[in-house]
DNA sequence: ATATTCCGTGAAAGCGTTTCCAAACTGGCG
DNA sequence: CGCCAGTTTGGAAACGCTTTCACGGAATAT
């Protein structure tokens, strides 16, 4: 930070080696002796050296700067969004990364190229807000390296990091059902997000593993939204059900205003549990029944799995088991055993509704 | 994006010139004649080159990445850092800057530094969300470009830029005691924070403006957080005030929700304002009467001084005038000319105000 | 003893830019 | 027609790093 850099060969020169042993010595790679190893990170420390990412980038390496494409408008009002931003900053230092933030605001598509070819990130982890996919197509034919956050793509060579979303959507309806609901209506979020459609595969799955037929008049289509929650209050109300789970937090606090804006009481009146647990983010919103995304731990596998895509590996998708927060909005429940639930159900019943998902949610019947 | 990228070279073979005459043409400076430069622009575009930004920052360029530092907690939760954020990611594209996010989270100053050291970013945009302003020492002593959204230093030479507080809190105030409030509270924000403090001067003013001596006994402290506003509500109910200014819009819909639990209407029994109108952004908060922050100007105006100031410039800090949003928390208004009533203000008597409001805020009596 | 490996080492070639400098032009003027 | 000032031009160095490659010396094998 002072007027000039302390630059390799400094070290180098310091511990009267050649630039390339320093190098060497400095990256771990073999080549120098442990002893002349050992001296040479002892005179970088002492001198305070830093190796300049541009330089080390210039040269074939890396920046170790990866871009997080997501909807500008969704950081704020959506908490989802915040939250997930804020588990790569959280862990970026950790792992020694940088976190570009790339909107598709202004320019739409634009800025990732503009990015990518300036060359100054080596990767992208894109946001499951980010509904259109033809961001994920175009790096990935471009052979650059991407990973999915909660966002299934039509293609199947894509890395994706999500939180489980089938069986512990079941567990809550499940629990829901076992603690005396009788009609327990669902707000689905949007077509086209196959990781918020899972979660209603899981509600269709709750109802099944009890011998009943998942209803399919009582799932209403929201958009992730608080406003479409809120909006849809008066429709579930005139369905006299007495539960209802919703795809996200986002509708079940917009629901939860509309509702006691009517005066129904929760959860005496009606069991409500959402998902994401971004409600418990936001002071005065109710202690929602909901999945917990641990978005510290997303984070962190995406960059390890952003990481090995950039050396050239090709890592596996990887689903993160959630826990799930019991809260006041559903009547008391028996603990359960999510993974002991999840081993129950046979995965040949998961693929049967896995395939129909993707078609309307209301032509799902098993 | 393809596997080799065009290079500056590619194009300068292609136009049939050398390097030196390319990197010029495309860079504006002189010293090439006006049709071999059109030629050249001309096969740069046809290529679709770009030039790489970690050469160019070794060259003695710049990556045109800057970094936006603020406090990661605030992320979600608090609306005012991801609208900011959200401003400064609209925009950025406009002006060919990319943000990286800087958080404070697990290793406290270490990651600007290093990011510093990297050579990756050229300046840094400190948000007033980062409380201690450790930060701005030892980046300012390093004499590295910082810009300072909000947050008010104690040294003179840094570039801040802010809303103007002073007067358009004074706006507010002088709405409501004109429209008949006749005891108006005040929520103050943290201490330490003069941006915020200066919105208790706009209080004051506005008191002494009417020839009235501004109460200091039911002036609360707060710390900008929902929580804050709403735990305040039984304090100033028991105050019997009429009125209630609150530091930001966070503390005031914080009231606004201990208020309706209360059975207190708003603005029939109370009337409340609040500042930065963030409160706006998330469905099923209340229309507060509140001072808008201008976040996207804000942010364009704060990457166009530290452009100025990486080039070497001494940019002068900068106050944006904002708009106020007359909602439905206080009474019926009467236009306002903010400009007219700023005006109208002598600037001896916010000076007055100015040195005092580094007290504490009970002691600022005119 | 010499011949063969092996390993540690440093010189040097890049990576894609910018910029300094000298060379090669242009034109205008004597 | 020749000379100088002024403008365009391209060669080459520099930025800080990684990496290849050839060299030398030590250790092992013959």
């Amino acid at each position: 930070m002072s007027k000039r850099e302390v630059t390799l060969s400094d070290v180098a020169e310091g511990a009267g080696v050649s630039l390339a042993a320093a190098s060497r010595a400095l990256n771990g790679k073999d080549g120098v002796r442990p002893e002349v190893r050992k001296h040479i990170q002892q005179i970088a420390h002492e001198l305070n050296y830093r190796p300049n990412r541009a330089a080390q980038y210039l040269a074939g390496g890396r920046t170790r700067v990866i871009g997080l494409l997501l909807k500008t408008e969704c950081l704020h009002g959506d908490v989802y969004a915040a939250s997930l931003l804020e588990g790569f900053v959280n862990n970026a230092v950790d792992v020694d990364q940088s976190i570009i933030l790339i909107g598709d605001s202004q320019a739409p598509n634009v800025s990732v190229r503009k990015l990518v070819r300036d060359g100054i990130i080596d990767g992208v982890v894109i946001s499951a807000v980010m509904a259109g996919d033809r961001w994920v197509e175009e790096l990935l034919d471009a052979d650059f390296p991407v990973v999915l956050v909660g966002l299934h793509p039509k293609r199947a060579d894509v890395c994706v990091i999500d939180v489980e979303n089938t069986h512990s959507s079941a567990a809550v309806v499940g629990h829901m059902l076992d603690s005396g609901c009788e009609r327990i209506a669902m707000i689905a979020g949007r077509e086209g997000r196959v990781d918020v459609q899972l979660r209603l595969v899981g509600y269709q799955i709750a109802h099944n593993k009890r011998g009943q037929q998942a209803p399919s008049n009582i799932v209403f289509q929201g958009d992730l939204s608080r406003r479409s929650g809120y909006e849809l209050a008066e429709t579930i109300l005139a369905a006299g059900v007495d539960g209802v789970f919703c795809a996200n937090d986002e509708m079940a606090v917009g629901l939860h205003i509309a509702l006691s804006e009517r005066g129904v009481r929760v959860p005496e009146d009606i069991s409500l549990a959402g998902f994401d647990r971004t409600a418990a983010l936001q002071f005065g919103a109710p202690d929602l029944t909901s999945v917990t995304q641990p978005f510290g731990q997303l984070a962190r596998t995406a960059m390890a799995s952003l990481d090995a895509i950039i050396d050239g590996q090709r890592p596996p998708s990887a689903t993160i088991t959630p826990e799930i927060h019991w809260g006041n909005t559903t009547a008391p429940h028996v603990d359960l055993d999510l993974a002991a639930a999840g081993s129950e159900l046979e995965s040949g019943l998961t693929d049967r509704y896995l395939q129909c998902e993707l078609g309307t949610p209301h032509d799902c019947s098993p």
